[in-house]
DNA sequence: TCACATTTGTTCGTTTTTGTTCGTTTTTTA
DNA sequence: TAAAAAACGAACAAAAACGAACAAATGTGA
Protein backbone atom coordinates (compact mmCIF):
# COMPACT_ATOMS: atom_id res chain seq x y z
CA UNK A 1 0.00 0.00 0.00
CA UNK A 2 1.43 3.36 -0.99
CA UNK A 3 0.71 6.21 0.86
CA UNK A 4 -0.67 9.70 -0.20
CA UNK A 5 1.64 12.66 0.36
CA UNK A 6 -0.09 14.09 3.66
CA UNK A 7 -0.49 10.44 5.13
CA UNK A 8 3.17 10.42 4.62
CA UNK A 9 3.93 13.75 6.32
CA UNK A 10 1.01 12.77 9.03
CA UNK A 11 3.05 9.74 9.62
CA UNK A 12 6.31 11.38 10.41
CA UNK A 13 5.24 13.76 12.88
CA UNK A 14 3.47 11.04 14.25
CA UNK A 15 6.72 9.25 14.47
CA UNK A 16 8.33 13.04 15.88
CA UNK A 17 5.45 13.28 18.12
CA UNK A 18 4.42 10.42 19.28
CA UNK A 19 0.43 10.35 18.45
CA UNK A 20 -1.67 13.02 16.36
CA UNK A 21 -5.04 14.59 16.95
CA UNK A 22 -7.58 14.46 14.03
CA UNK A 23 -8.33 18.24 15.35
CA UNK A 24 -5.30 19.66 14.91
CA UNK A 25 -3.91 17.80 12.00
CA UNK A 26 -7.58 19.36 10.04
CA UNK A 27 -5.93 22.82 11.20
CA UNK A 28 -2.34 22.37 10.52
CA UNK A 29 -2.49 20.49 7.03
CA UNK A 30 -5.34 22.48 6.09
CA UNK A 31 -8.33 20.00 5.14
CA UNK A 32 -11.31 18.89 7.34
CA UNK A 33 -11.67 16.31 9.90
CA UNK A 34 -13.48 13.89 8.09
CA UNK A 35 -9.97 14.09 5.74
CA UNK A 36 -7.88 12.98 8.05
CA UNK A 37 -10.06 10.21 9.70
CA UNK A 38 -10.08 8.78 5.95
CA UNK A 39 -6.24 8.93 6.55
CA UNK A 40 -5.63 7.94 9.73
CA UNK A 41 -8.40 5.11 8.71
CA UNK A 42 -5.68 3.64 5.84
CA UNK A 43 -2.57 4.22 7.83
CA UNK A 44 -3.87 1.88 10.87
CA UNK A 45 -5.29 -0.89 8.18
CA UNK A 46 -1.80 -0.15 6.62
CA UNK A 47 -0.36 -1.34 9.84
CA UNK A 48 1.73 2.65 10.25
CA UNK A 49 -0.31 4.18 13.02
CA UNK A 50 -2.41 2.75 16.19
CA UNK A 51 -6.01 4.37 15.58
CA UNK A 52 -7.67 5.93 18.83
CA UNK A 53 -10.38 7.99 19.69
CA UNK A 54 -9.23 11.31 18.75
CA UNK A 55 -6.27 10.25 16.67
CA UNK A 56 -3.99 7.40 16.35
CA UNK A 57 -0.75 6.55 18.16
CA UNK A 58 2.43 5.89 16.67
CA UNK A 59 3.14 2.20 17.62
CA UNK A 60 5.54 2.33 20.56
CA UNK A 61 7.29 -1.19 20.60
CA UNK A 62 8.23 -0.05 16.70
CA UNK A 63 10.45 2.62 17.46
CA UNK A 64 10.55 4.47 20.63
CA UNK A 65 13.54 6.84 20.88
CA UNK A 66 17.29 6.13 22.24
CA UNK A 67 17.84 3.12 25.04
CA UNK A 68 14.47 1.98 23.88
CA UNK A 69 15.24 1.61 20.83
CA UNK A 70 18.44 -0.43 21.06
CA UNK A 71 16.89 -2.40 23.29
CA UNK A 72 15.18 -4.30 21.37
CA UNK A 73 17.49 -4.12 18.01
CA UNK A 74 19.13 -7.34 17.51
CA UNK A 75 17.06 -8.83 20.16
CA UNK A 76 17.13 -12.33 19.52
CA UNK A 77 20.65 -12.18 18.33
CA UNK A 78 21.73 -10.70 21.57
CA UNK A 79 19.36 -13.36 24.03
CA UNK A 80 21.88 -15.92 21.83
CA UNK A 81 25.11 -14.12 23.20
CA UNK A 82 23.92 -14.06 26.85
CA UNK A 83 22.81 -17.38 27.09
CA UNK A 84 26.19 -18.07 26.19
CA UNK A 85 27.85 -16.02 28.05
CA UNK A 86 25.85 -17.12 30.99
CA UNK A 87 26.31 -20.82 30.35
CA UNK A 88 30.16 -20.23 31.17
CA UNK A 89 29.52 -18.82 34.17
CA UNK A 90 29.32 -21.77 36.89
CA UNK A 91 26.96 -21.25 40.12
CA UNK A 92 28.55 -19.55 43.37
CA UNK A 93 30.74 -17.81 40.87
CA UNK A 94 31.39 -13.91 41.71
CA UNK A 95 31.12 -11.33 39.01
CA UNK A 96 31.08 -7.91 37.50
CA UNK A 97 28.17 -6.86 34.89
CA UNK A 98 28.51 -3.13 33.56
CA UNK A 99 26.62 -1.20 31.34
CA UNK A 100 25.34 -1.58 28.04
CA UNK A 101 21.74 -3.66 26.78
CA UNK A 102 24.53 -6.75 26.27
CA UNK A 103 25.33 -7.34 30.09
CA UNK A 104 21.76 -6.85 31.03
CA UNK A 105 20.34 -9.37 28.69
CA UNK A 106 23.40 -11.66 30.58
CA UNK A 107 21.80 -10.45 33.75
CA UNK A 108 18.45 -12.09 32.14
CA UNK A 109 20.29 -15.06 31.27
CA UNK A 110 21.69 -15.46 35.22
CA UNK A 111 18.13 -15.30 36.41
CA UNK A 112 18.27 -19.39 37.22
CA UNK A 113 21.98 -19.26 38.50
CA UNK A 114 22.27 -19.73 42.14
CA UNK A 115 24.41 -18.24 45.12
CA UNK A 116 25.86 -15.59 42.73
CA UNK A 117 27.60 -12.25 44.00
CA UNK A 118 27.15 -9.66 41.44
CA UNK A 119 28.77 -6.42 41.36
CA UNK A 120 26.96 -3.58 39.16
CA UNK A 121 26.99 0.01 37.97
CA UNK A 122 23.79 -0.73 35.62
CA UNK A 123 20.81 0.09 37.43
CA UNK A 124 18.90 -2.34 35.43
CA UNK A 125 20.94 -4.89 35.72
CA UNK A 126 20.24 -4.22 40.02
CA UNK A 127 16.31 -4.44 39.19
CA UNK A 128 16.88 -7.44 37.37
CA UNK A 129 18.52 -9.67 38.78
CA UNK A 130 16.95 -8.29 42.22
CA UNK A 131 14.48 -10.93 41.16
CA UNK A 132 16.42 -14.04 41.59
CA UNK A 133 16.76 -14.63 45.56
CA UNK A 134 19.84 -16.58 45.53
CA UNK A 135 22.12 -14.24 44.38
CA UNK A 136 23.66 -11.05 45.63
CA UNK A 137 23.30 -7.93 44.20
CA UNK A 138 25.76 -5.32 45.33
CA UNK A 139 25.53 -1.90 43.26
CA UNK A 140 28.14 0.50 42.90
CA UNK A 141 27.73 4.30 43.63
CA UNK A 142 27.58 6.98 41.16
CA UNK A 143 26.25 9.47 39.50
CA UNK A 144 22.45 8.28 37.98
CA UNK A 145 22.73 8.61 33.76
CA UNK A 146 18.81 8.53 32.86
CA UNK A 147 19.22 7.47 29.12
CA UNK A 148 20.38 4.29 30.32
CA UNK A 149 20.93 3.77 33.75
CA UNK A 150 24.20 3.52 34.11
CA UNK A 151 25.90 4.79 37.59
CA UNK A 152 29.13 7.00 36.14
CA UNK A 153 31.94 9.08 37.90
CA UNK A 154 34.58 8.50 40.87
CA UNK A 155 32.23 7.15 42.93
CA UNK A 156 32.02 3.81 40.56
CA UNK A 157 35.59 3.78 39.57
CA UNK A 158 36.50 3.89 43.40
CA UNK A 159 33.48 1.39 44.61
CA UNK A 160 34.68 -1.42 41.86
CA UNK A 161 38.14 -1.38 42.75
CA UNK A 162 37.15 -2.54 46.33
CA UNK A 163 36.48 -5.65 45.08
CA UNK A 164 38.42 -8.59 43.11
CA UNK A 165 35.92 -10.89 41.86
CA UNK A 166 36.31 -14.10 39.36
CA UNK A 167 34.63 -12.70 36.31
CA UNK A 168 33.95 -9.97 34.38
CA UNK A 169 31.44 -9.38 31.88
CA UNK A 170 31.55 -6.29 29.99
CA UNK A 171 29.87 -4.52 26.75
CA UNK A 172 31.50 -1.45 24.92
CA UNK A 173 30.55 0.38 22.09
CA UNK A 174 33.08 -1.08 19.23
CA UNK A 175 35.69 -2.83 18.64
CA UNK A 176 37.94 -1.65 15.49
CA UNK A 177 40.15 -3.94 13.01
CA UNK A 178 43.22 -3.72 15.30
CA UNK A 179 41.79 -5.02 18.56
CA UNK A 180 41.04 -1.88 20.40
CA UNK A 181 38.66 -1.79 22.60
CA UNK A 182 36.48 1.33 22.37
CA UNK A 183 33.49 3.56 23.72
CA UNK A 184 31.48 6.51 22.45
CA UNK A 185 31.60 7.61 26.55
CA UNK A 186 34.68 8.96 27.61
CA UNK A 187 33.02 8.54 31.27
CA UNK A 188 32.57 5.22 31.06
CA UNK A 189 36.25 4.23 29.83
CA UNK A 190 37.32 4.32 33.39
CA UNK A 191 35.00 2.01 34.82
CA UNK A 192 35.45 -0.39 32.15
CA UNK A 193 38.92 -0.36 32.63
CA UNK A 194 38.69 -0.72 36.91
CA UNK A 195 36.29 -3.63 36.44
CA UNK A 196 38.79 -5.46 33.60
CA UNK A 197 41.38 -5.01 36.03
CA UNK A 198 39.83 -6.45 39.04
CA UNK A 199 38.56 -9.35 37.81
CA UNK A 200 40.28 -13.03 37.24
CA UNK A 201 38.67 -13.63 33.53
CA UNK A 202 37.11 -10.90 31.28
CA UNK A 203 34.23 -12.00 28.98
CA UNK A 204 33.14 -9.52 26.54
CA UNK A 205 29.66 -9.50 24.76
CA UNK A 206 29.57 -7.31 21.73
CA UNK A 207 27.25 -7.90 18.77
CA UNK A 208 28.84 -8.42 15.22
CA UNK A 209 27.40 -4.59 14.38
CA UNK A 210 30.32 -3.18 16.46
CA UNK A 211 32.71 -5.24 15.57
CA UNK A 212 35.18 -3.45 13.05
CA UNK A 213 33.90 -0.24 13.87
CA UNK A 214 35.66 2.67 15.48
CA UNK A 215 34.56 5.08 18.55
CA UNK A 216 37.12 7.75 20.52
CA UNK A 217 37.38 6.70 23.85
CA UNK A 218 39.62 3.58 23.87
CA UNK A 219 39.13 1.20 27.22
CA UNK A 220 41.86 -1.54 26.21
CA UNK A 221 42.60 -4.01 23.98
CA UNK A 222 41.39 -7.42 22.12
CA UNK A 223 44.49 -8.94 24.57
CA UNK A 224 42.50 -7.81 27.88
CA UNK A 225 40.29 -9.61 27.27
CA UNK A 226 39.51 -13.93 27.66
CA UNK A 227 36.54 -14.86 25.87
CA UNK A 228 34.18 -12.70 22.90
CA UNK A 229 30.83 -13.71 22.41
CA UNK A 230 29.44 -12.55 19.31
CA UNK A 231 26.38 -13.59 17.20
CA UNK A 232 28.75 -13.70 13.51
CA UNK A 233 32.09 -14.65 12.52
CA UNK A 234 34.04 -12.10 13.13
CA UNK A 235 36.30 -10.35 10.47
CA UNK A 236 39.68 -11.96 9.80
CA UNK A 237 42.22 -9.67 10.58
CA UNK A 238 40.33 -9.57 14.27
CA UNK A 239 40.51 -13.27 14.14
CA UNK A 240 43.65 -13.55 13.52
CA UNK A 241 44.48 -11.20 16.63
CA UNK A 242 42.62 -12.91 18.67
CA UNK A 243 44.45 -16.37 17.84
CA UNK A 244 47.92 -14.17 18.18
CA UNK A 245 46.97 -12.87 22.31
CA UNK A 246 45.37 -15.98 23.51
CA UNK A 247 41.60 -14.83 23.12
CA UNK A 248 39.03 -17.15 23.09
CA UNK A 249 36.31 -16.06 20.09
CA UNK A 250 32.56 -17.57 20.54
CA UNK A 251 30.34 -17.55 17.66
CA UNK A 252 26.63 -18.11 19.07
CA UNK A 253 24.48 -18.29 16.07
CA UNK A 254 21.31 -20.03 16.03
CA UNK B 1 -5.74 -3.39 22.54
CA UNK B 2 -4.98 -0.29 21.97
CA UNK B 3 -5.07 2.74 24.57
CA UNK B 4 -6.44 6.02 24.33
CA UNK B 5 -4.20 9.18 24.52
CA UNK B 6 -5.27 9.51 27.95
CA UNK B 7 -4.40 6.27 29.32
CA UNK B 8 -0.88 6.46 27.29
CA UNK B 9 -0.38 9.04 29.32
CA UNK B 10 -1.50 7.77 32.35
CA UNK B 11 0.09 4.43 31.69
CA UNK B 12 3.35 7.19 31.05
CA UNK B 13 3.32 9.11 34.44
CA UNK B 14 2.42 5.72 36.38
CA UNK B 15 5.69 4.00 35.03
CA UNK B 16 7.64 7.40 36.25
CA UNK B 17 6.33 8.26 39.81
CA UNK B 18 5.69 4.41 40.38
CA UNK B 19 1.82 4.48 41.12
CA UNK B 20 -1.00 7.11 40.43
CA UNK B 21 -4.09 8.66 42.29
CA UNK B 22 -7.45 8.65 40.59
CA UNK B 23 -7.78 11.82 42.66
CA UNK B 24 -4.29 13.51 41.33
CA UNK B 25 -4.81 12.40 38.18
CA UNK B 26 -8.16 13.67 37.32
CA UNK B 27 -7.04 17.14 38.41
CA UNK B 28 -3.79 16.52 36.30
CA UNK B 29 -5.37 15.69 32.71
CA UNK B 30 -9.11 17.90 33.63
CA UNK B 31 -11.44 15.04 33.67
CA UNK B 32 -13.59 13.61 35.72
CA UNK B 33 -13.07 11.02 38.74
CA UNK B 34 -15.12 8.81 37.20
CA UNK B 35 -13.10 8.54 33.60
CA UNK B 36 -10.00 8.03 35.47
CA UNK B 37 -11.64 4.86 36.94
CA UNK B 38 -12.81 3.66 34.14
CA UNK B 39 -9.36 4.47 32.69
CA UNK B 40 -7.53 2.76 35.36
CA UNK B 41 -9.88 -0.37 34.93
CA UNK B 42 -9.13 -0.60 31.31
CA UNK B 43 -5.66 -0.36 31.65
CA UNK B 44 -5.57 -3.09 34.46
CA UNK B 45 -7.80 -5.51 32.37
CA UNK B 46 -5.23 -5.16 29.65
CA UNK B 47 -2.56 -5.73 32.40
CA UNK B 48 -0.65 -2.11 32.08
CA UNK B 49 -1.58 -1.34 35.38
CA UNK B 50 -2.50 -2.29 38.91
CA UNK B 51 -5.12 -1.43 40.46
CA UNK B 52 -5.41 -0.13 43.69
CA UNK B 53 -8.05 1.35 46.16
CA UNK B 54 -7.38 4.74 44.99
CA UNK B 55 -5.66 4.36 42.33
CA UNK B 56 -3.26 2.08 40.44
CA UNK B 57 0.40 0.88 40.03
CA UNK B 58 2.74 0.22 37.35
CA UNK B 59 3.67 -4.04 38.09
CA UNK B 60 6.87 -5.43 37.26
CA UNK B 61 10.46 -4.15 37.76
CA UNK B 62 12.12 -2.20 40.48
CA UNK B 63 9.01 -0.35 41.20
CA UNK B 64 7.75 -3.27 42.36
CA UNK B 65 9.96 -4.60 45.08
CA UNK B 66 8.12 -5.05 48.24
CA UNK B 67 4.86 -4.28 48.88
CA UNK B 68 5.45 -1.15 50.81
CA UNK B 69 3.89 0.75 48.16
CA UNK B 70 0.85 -0.54 47.75
CA UNK B 71 0.54 0.03 51.71
CA UNK B 72 1.35 3.55 51.61
CA UNK B 73 -0.82 3.91 48.97
CA UNK B 74 -3.68 5.36 51.58
CA UNK B 75 -1.64 6.71 53.49
CA UNK B 76 -2.58 10.41 53.20
CA UNK B 77 -0.42 11.47 56.59
CA UNK B 78 2.31 10.32 54.69
CA UNK B 79 2.29 12.29 51.39
CA UNK B 80 1.26 15.18 53.90
CA UNK B 81 4.57 15.17 55.58
CA UNK B 82 5.99 14.53 52.70
CA UNK B 83 5.10 18.11 50.55
CA UNK B 84 5.19 19.82 53.71
CA UNK B 85 9.19 18.28 53.73
CA UNK B 86 9.61 19.02 50.35
CA UNK B 87 8.26 22.69 50.47
CA UNK B 88 11.28 23.66 53.18
CA UNK B 89 13.70 22.43 50.27
CA UNK B 90 14.56 25.33 48.13
CA UNK B 91 15.13 24.76 44.64
CA UNK B 92 19.14 24.35 43.94
CA UNK B 93 19.82 22.58 47.15
CA UNK B 94 21.58 19.30 47.56
CA UNK B 95 20.08 16.29 50.00
CA UNK B 96 20.52 13.06 51.45
CA UNK B 97 17.37 11.08 51.22
CA UNK B 98 17.62 7.72 52.58
CA UNK B 99 15.73 4.51 53.10
CA UNK B 100 12.22 4.46 53.94
CA UNK B 101 8.68 4.77 52.45
CA UNK B 102 8.33 7.79 53.97
CA UNK B 103 11.67 9.20 52.35
CA UNK B 104 9.89 7.84 48.85
CA UNK B 105 7.37 9.86 49.70
CA UNK B 106 9.68 13.07 50.03
CA UNK B 107 11.08 11.83 47.11
CA UNK B 108 7.83 11.71 44.80
CA UNK B 109 6.75 15.87 46.45
CA UNK B 110 10.62 16.57 44.69
CA UNK B 111 9.74 15.59 40.75
CA UNK B 112 8.71 19.51 40.34
CA UNK B 113 11.42 21.10 42.15
CA UNK B 114 14.66 22.01 39.87
CA UNK B 115 18.48 21.74 39.53
CA UNK B 116 18.50 19.50 43.00
CA UNK B 117 21.21 17.46 43.75
CA UNK B 118 19.80 14.16 45.54
CA UNK B 119 22.31 11.55 47.10
CA UNK B 120 20.29 8.51 48.33
CA UNK B 121 20.97 4.56 49.43
CA UNK B 122 17.14 3.68 47.93
CA UNK B 123 16.82 2.14 44.60
CA UNK B 124 13.26 3.49 44.74
CA UNK B 125 14.20 7.13 45.36
CA UNK B 126 16.59 6.76 42.47
CA UNK B 127 14.01 5.25 40.35
CA UNK B 128 11.00 8.05 41.20
CA UNK B 129 13.83 10.65 40.93
CA UNK B 130 15.35 9.66 38.03
CA UNK B 131 12.01 11.35 36.23
CA UNK B 132 12.82 14.68 37.04
CA UNK B 133 15.87 15.70 34.33
CA UNK B 134 16.07 18.76 36.63
CA UNK B 135 17.47 16.70 39.22
CA UNK B 136 21.18 15.02 39.66
CA UNK B 137 20.27 11.81 41.29
CA UNK B 138 23.87 10.02 42.66
CA UNK B 139 22.95 6.77 44.41
CA UNK B 140 25.41 5.25 47.16
CA UNK B 141 27.26 2.13 46.19
CA UNK B 142 26.17 -1.17 48.41
CA UNK B 143 24.48 -4.42 48.44
CA UNK B 144 20.84 -4.32 47.45
CA UNK B 145 18.24 -5.33 50.15
CA UNK B 146 15.70 -6.65 48.21
CA UNK B 147 12.66 -6.20 50.88
CA UNK B 148 12.83 -2.32 50.63
CA UNK B 149 15.39 -1.15 47.74
CA UNK B 150 17.99 -0.41 50.36
CA UNK B 151 21.50 -0.24 49.78
CA UNK B 152 23.19 -1.44 52.72
CA UNK B 153 26.96 -2.22 54.16
CA UNK B 154 30.00 -0.55 54.11
CA UNK B 155 30.02 0.49 50.75
CA UNK B 156 27.10 2.67 50.75
CA UNK B 157 28.39 4.23 54.34
CA UNK B 158 31.85 5.11 52.31
CA UNK B 159 30.39 6.69 49.80
CA UNK B 160 27.98 9.18 51.70
CA UNK B 161 31.07 10.29 53.73
CA UNK B 162 32.53 11.20 50.48
CA UNK B 163 29.98 14.45 50.61
CA UNK B 164 28.91 17.32 52.85
CA UNK B 165 25.52 18.51 51.37
CA UNK B 166 23.31 21.01 52.34
CA UNK B 167 20.12 18.37 53.62
CA UNK B 168 19.76 15.57 54.75
CA UNK B 169 15.95 13.71 54.96
CA UNK B 170 15.84 10.45 57.00
CA UNK B 171 13.22 8.03 58.18
CA UNK B 172 13.88 5.99 60.72
CA UNK B 173 12.01 2.94 62.66
CA UNK B 174 11.00 4.71 65.90
CA UNK B 175 11.65 7.60 68.18
CA UNK B 176 11.29 6.90 72.23
CA UNK B 177 9.81 8.91 74.98
CA UNK B 178 13.08 10.43 75.69
CA UNK B 179 13.90 11.62 72.09
CA UNK B 180 16.35 8.59 71.28
CA UNK B 181 16.14 7.86 67.64
CA UNK B 182 16.11 4.09 66.77
CA UNK B 183 16.01 1.75 64.03
CA UNK B 184 15.23 -2.11 63.69
CA UNK B 185 17.98 -2.73 61.21
CA UNK B 186 21.50 -2.27 63.04
CA UNK B 187 22.85 -2.17 59.25
CA UNK B 188 21.19 0.89 58.82
CA UNK B 189 21.89 2.97 61.85
CA UNK B 190 25.62 3.40 60.66
CA UNK B 191 24.13 4.68 57.22
CA UNK B 192 21.91 6.98 59.10
CA UNK B 193 24.72 8.26 61.45
CA UNK B 194 27.29 8.82 58.49
CA UNK B 195 24.46 11.06 56.54
CA UNK B 196 23.51 12.90 59.56
CA UNK B 197 26.90 13.72 60.29
CA UNK B 198 27.54 14.92 56.69
CA UNK B 199 24.39 17.18 56.43
CA UNK B 200 23.91 21.23 57.27
CA UNK B 201 20.84 20.65 58.25
CA UNK B 202 18.41 17.31 59.14
CA UNK B 203 14.96 16.86 58.67
CA UNK B 204 13.03 13.91 59.99
CA UNK B 205 10.08 12.29 58.32
CA UNK B 206 8.21 10.09 60.84
CA UNK B 207 4.44 9.56 60.83
CA UNK B 208 3.11 9.60 64.31
CA UNK B 209 2.86 5.32 64.74
CA UNK B 210 6.42 5.68 65.47
CA UNK B 211 6.74 8.21 67.67
CA UNK B 212 6.78 6.97 71.23
CA UNK B 213 7.64 3.79 70.66
CA UNK B 214 10.85 1.81 70.92
CA UNK B 215 13.60 -0.46 68.53
CA UNK B 216 16.27 -1.78 69.16
CA UNK B 217 19.29 -0.04 67.59
CA UNK B 218 20.07 3.68 68.48
CA UNK B 219 21.00 5.74 65.46
CA UNK B 220 21.14 9.56 67.63
CA UNK B 221 19.12 11.37 69.72
CA UNK B 222 16.55 14.06 68.51
CA UNK B 223 18.95 16.75 69.38
CA UNK B 224 20.76 15.60 65.65
CA UNK B 225 17.77 16.67 64.64
CA UNK B 226 16.75 20.14 63.06
CA UNK B 227 12.70 19.49 61.78
CA UNK B 228 11.00 16.69 62.58
CA UNK B 229 7.81 16.50 59.96
CA UNK B 230 5.28 14.44 61.39
CA UNK B 231 1.42 14.23 60.80
CA UNK B 232 0.26 14.47 64.73
CA UNK B 233 0.64 16.45 67.67
CA UNK B 234 3.40 14.66 69.55
CA UNK B 235 3.44 13.22 72.69
CA UNK B 236 3.70 16.08 75.44
CA UNK B 237 7.36 14.92 76.76
CA UNK B 238 8.79 14.52 73.46
CA UNK B 239 7.63 18.27 72.55
CA UNK B 240 9.48 19.46 75.81
CA UNK B 241 12.51 17.47 74.86
CA UNK B 242 12.63 19.34 71.54
CA UNK B 243 12.01 22.49 72.87
CA UNK B 244 14.87 21.89 74.90
CA UNK B 245 17.26 21.15 72.49
CA UNK B 246 16.16 23.96 70.02
CA UNK B 247 14.75 20.88 67.29
CA UNK B 248 11.46 22.17 65.55
CA UNK B 249 8.30 20.15 65.60
CA UNK B 250 5.75 20.98 62.07
CA UNK B 251 2.59 18.91 62.23
CA UNK B 252 1.00 18.20 58.96
CA UNK B 253 -2.62 17.74 59.62
CA UNK B 254 -5.23 17.72 56.83
C1' DT C 1 -12.43 19.42 -24.54
C1' DC C 2 -14.81 15.53 -22.73
C1' DA C 3 -15.38 11.43 -20.04
C1' DC C 4 -13.83 9.29 -16.10
C1' DA C 5 -11.39 8.41 -11.91
C1' DT C 6 -9.70 10.22 -7.65
C1' DT C 7 -9.72 13.16 -3.90
C1' DT C 8 -11.88 16.33 -0.78
C1' DG C 9 -15.77 18.81 1.52
C1' DT C 10 -20.47 18.63 3.48
C1' DT C 11 -24.19 16.65 5.76
C1' DC C 12 -26.29 13.60 8.90
C1' DG C 13 -27.35 9.48 11.49
C1' DT C 14 -24.60 6.34 14.55
C1' DT C 15 -21.21 5.14 17.87
C1' DT C 16 -18.06 6.22 21.46
C1' DT C 17 -16.63 8.82 25.18
C1' DT C 18 -17.38 11.75 29.08
C1' DG C 19 -19.93 14.05 32.93
C1' DT C 20 -23.47 13.60 36.43
C1' DT C 21 -25.99 11.36 39.82
C1' DC C 22 -26.73 7.97 43.18
C1' DG C 23 -26.66 3.69 45.77
C1' DT C 24 -23.02 0.33 47.32
C1' DT C 25 -18.59 -1.10 49.00
C1' DT C 26 -14.25 -0.24 51.16
C1' DT C 27 -11.29 2.21 54.20
C1' DT C 28 -10.41 5.25 57.92
C1' DT C 29 -11.25 7.17 62.32
C1' DA C 30 -12.86 7.71 66.82
C1' DT D 1 -16.64 -1.95 66.51
C1' DA D 2 -19.70 1.39 64.75
C1' DA D 3 -20.00 5.82 62.38
C1' DA D 4 -18.03 8.76 58.92
C1' DA D 5 -15.51 9.49 54.89
C1' DA D 6 -13.72 8.12 50.70
C1' DA D 7 -13.74 5.43 46.72
C1' DC D 8 -16.29 2.61 43.68
C1' DG D 9 -19.24 1.29 39.77
C1' DA D 10 -23.80 1.37 37.34
C1' DA D 11 -27.03 4.04 34.74
C1' DC D 12 -28.25 7.61 31.87
C1' DA D 13 -27.83 12.06 29.37
C1' DA D 14 -24.82 15.26 26.94
C1' DA D 15 -20.95 15.97 24.06
C1' DA D 16 -17.56 14.59 20.92
C1' DA D 17 -15.93 11.74 17.42
C1' DC D 18 -16.98 8.63 13.85
C1' DG D 19 -18.08 6.90 9.21
C1' DA D 20 -21.25 6.53 5.24
C1' DA D 21 -23.26 8.84 1.40
C1' DC D 22 -23.16 12.08 -1.88
C1' DA D 23 -21.74 16.47 -4.07
C1' DA D 24 -17.99 19.40 -5.55
C1' DA D 25 -13.35 19.95 -6.93
C1' DT D 26 -9.25 18.25 -8.97
C1' DG D 27 -6.50 15.50 -11.85
C1' DT D 28 -5.84 12.34 -16.01
C1' DG D 29 -5.91 10.27 -20.52
C1' DA D 30 -8.16 9.96 -24.95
Amino acid sequence: MAFSFRQTEIREIARREGRVMVEDLATRLNVTHQTIRRDLTELADGGALERVHGGAIYPSGVSNIGYEQRRTLHGAAKARIAMACAAAIPDGASLFLNIGTSTEEVARALLRHRDLMVVTNNMNVANILAENANCEVIVTGGSLRRSDGALVGNLAMRSVAAFKLDYAVIGASAMDETGDLLDFDVQEVGVSQTIIAHARQVFLVMDHSKLGRSAPARIGSLADVDCLFTDQPVPVALAEQAQSVGTAIKVCDA
